[in-house]
DNA sequence: TCTGGGGTCCTAGGACCC
DNA sequence: TCTGGGGTCCTAGGACCC
């Protein structure tokens, strides 16, 4: 027997819920985000897969969605809902005996097994988390999380995908740096002026030469992703927020004192109140302040003494929103508070 | 067509202390 | 009158992920 990791994600699953819901949209492009106004700012949380062929994806302006896909159907983003599908899904996870179960999202988790047949537990978990929630998932099993974790995108959908360090070459050398698990864009640029566009060639790199571009930890943590190196360790330990943050967009950008004020401080009480969920004190609280037309600031300070007190937390929040020059239009503002 | 909301981790400079 | 070297905390920002 063999210890094996495998990453369950759910085929589009917001989406897939909507659907749920409301079976009629089946088959239909469904685009959910915001209030479900393509004519707010707001952006696609997923497409369903019809709506991604007119390239409407996740993170694109609703507006732009519906210029793209005019005939799709825009729904509001409704948490709860995706909340109450995910506890099922996990539900069902979690009844196979002797799998320990990492959760990482709404949609995906790790699931930590021993078995010399991984595909066939991989069908069994697929079966079963279809039977009892409707949901299609793909399946990726690796020889530690970063393997499992892409194995799935060479799965979906509704697929089952196997990466270990036998095939990661054959299959991930010539992909751009961009397809590992924690390279964006801005890091591959980097990478490419330093000759490191695939995978291959990253792999190939020297750590010091990484290092002084990109940092002593994360040079060498980049081309360690490159050998598909990462941790095989899965943890059923609940999950511990460090901080608790609320942000708005508002629709038209704000100028007036007064009213940037009292929008600070109705989301310090909405922070706080997710602060006292949590049942420990906060000691530090954080203003974002995003500028017209998307100059983002931060100032925080740390509290006197932890706190998970409504009036203290926006008084802090105001505060720390006084160290800003409020001198231009505000699109955006937001508190976070910090445990 | 301007770019959501909620998070995490890393880096780097300056303060401050011994 | 000038000034080392290490450790830690605070703060701001960048990057990434779902």
């Amino acid at each position: 027997m063999a210890a094996w990791v495998l990453h369950v994600d759910l085929d589009q699953f917001i989406a897939a819920v909507e659907v749920l819901r409301d079976p009629s949209l089946a088959g239909k492009p469904v685009v959910v985000g915001g209030r479900g106004d393509p004519a707010e700012r707001a952006v696609v949380a997923t497409a369903s897969y019809e709506a991604r062929e007119f390239g409407v994806h996740s993170g694109i302006p609703l507006r732009l969605a519906a210029k793209r896909c005019p005939d799709a159907i825009f729904l509001p983003h409704d948490p709860p809902a995706y909340d109450a599908a995910s506890a099922e899904v996990y539900a069902v996870l979690r009844s196979f005996d002797d799998v320990v179960v990492e959760a990482l999202g709404w949609d995906e988790a790790f699931l930590g097994v021993t078995t010399d047949d991984p595909v066939a537990l991989a069908r069994t978990v697929q079966g079963a988390v279809s039977e009892h929630t409707r949901l299609s998932c793909s399946v990726g099993i690796g020889d530690n999380k970063l393997r499992a974790k892409l194995a799935t995108g060479f799965a979906k959908p509704a697929g089952v995908f196997q990466l270990t360090r036998d095939n990661w070459f054959a299959v991930m050398a010539d992909r751009p740096t961009t397809a590992l698990w924690g390279i964006g864009t801005k890091t591959a640029r980097k990478l490419a002026e330093l000759g490191c566009t695939t995978v291959a060639e990253l792999a190939r790199a020297e750590p010091e030469v990484l290092a002084s571009r990109l940092g002593p930890r994360m040079g060498p943590w980049y081309r360690g992703l490159a050998r598909g190196a990462g941790s095989a360790e899965v943890t059923a330990t609940p999950w511990v927020a460090k901080s608790r943050s609320r942000e708005t967009t508002f629709q038209s950008d704000l100028t007036d004192g007064t009213e940037i004020a009292a929008e600070v401080a109705a989301l310090a009480g909405r922070v706080a109140a997710d602060v006292v969920d949590e049942g420990r004190p906060a000691a530090r609280v954080a203003v974002k302040v995003r500028f017209a037309p998307f100059f983002t600031h931060t100032h925080s300070m740390t509290l006197p003494s932890p706190t998970d007190d409504a009036a203290a937390l926006t008084a802090a929040a105001l505060e720390v929103l006084a160290m800003f020059e409020l001198d231009r239009p505000i699109r955006l503002l937001g508190v976070r508070a910090e445990f």
